[in-house]
DNA sequence: TAAGATTGATGTTTCAATCTTT
DNA sequence: AAAGATTGAAACATCAATCTTA
């Protein structure tokens, strides 16, 4: 009787292999990088200027944490803190949301917007020293097609 | 006076930019899909793969930390209290190097080795899930090569 | 019952300081 | 003084349970 294999468990390829390897190292040695460019700047951690540039990017009202959570890719619990220590630091609001009594709304402050401004030149050039010295555009924008293959559901 | 502009302050162009954003995203959904994948499998995380695995693969008679750091990317305290944890679990040896009184020689362990060996197939099955089915060799090994610029120096 | 969000307890990471040996 | 490694305290992340409203 002929086994027909699940695919779940099979093992993955020399250069499948190889590319995971590669993707956790060259993201963890970059994050780090830009991470220390931050905190020598006096700036907060990476993750607070991606929930300000949500906000600030997002629809004028402000945004629900859940829809915070998959764009940040973070859980729920997680988030709930994040969200508590950027309030505490004056950077975003909180306010109940009347549709639905469950839920709120959180919308950035003037100070949000102006701490995302102060961090970019920071983080930019941090961007520019890990990936864009190494990369020219072309092969960036390849390296993004097939990163962008990864993150489909 | 023309001012000559220093590469640090630059703003990464916008290819650049997509690519480095993508690159975290698509990095954070791998390695949390991995990693719940080797909890539901009842497996201690990624990282102890790793520690195992370099220790395997490296000489006979142990590593000592600051050989495993850079290859695994840990500062030294975080590996000192990660060393601490497996080897409590019994999958590592410590003891003292002979040839230099500050150091110590880390030994994979027997249990350690068929560790390894249990996780390989969630850990790999959860590679190919992630990556395998994503993208052909080919697309893994461009991959692979685009990332592996962003690793040196 | 499920969705949105929070929280207490616990585990892990980080910072800064320390210890020992070179 | 510098290298290898560890540690107390504080910050942060995670798990499981909870609370409120839909």
């Amino acid at each position: 009787m002929k086994l027909y294999h699940c695919p779940m468990n099979e093992s993955p390829s020399v250069a499948v292999t190889a590319a995971w390897t590669r993707l956790l190292r060259a993201q963890q040695a970059a994050q780090s990088s830009i991470e220390a460019a931050l905190k020598r700047a006096g700036m907060p951690p990476l993750v607070w200027y991606d929930v300000l540039l949500e906000l600030d990017r997002g629809p004028e009202g402000g945004m629900r944490p859940f829809e915070l959570e998959p764009r940040l890719l973070l859980p729920q619990y997680g988030l709930s803190r994040l969200l508590d220590r950027i309030e505490t630091a004056g950077y975003l609001e909180r306010r109940p949301c009347e549709a639905d009594g469950r839920g709120q709304i959180i919308t950035i402050t003037q100070a949000g917007r102006e701490l995302r401004a102060r961090m970019w030149p920071i983080y930019g050039a941090a961007i520019s020293a890990v990936i864009g010295e190494r990369l020219n555009d072309d092969e960036a924008a390849t390296l993004s097609e097939l990163l962008a293959k990864l993150t489909v559901s």
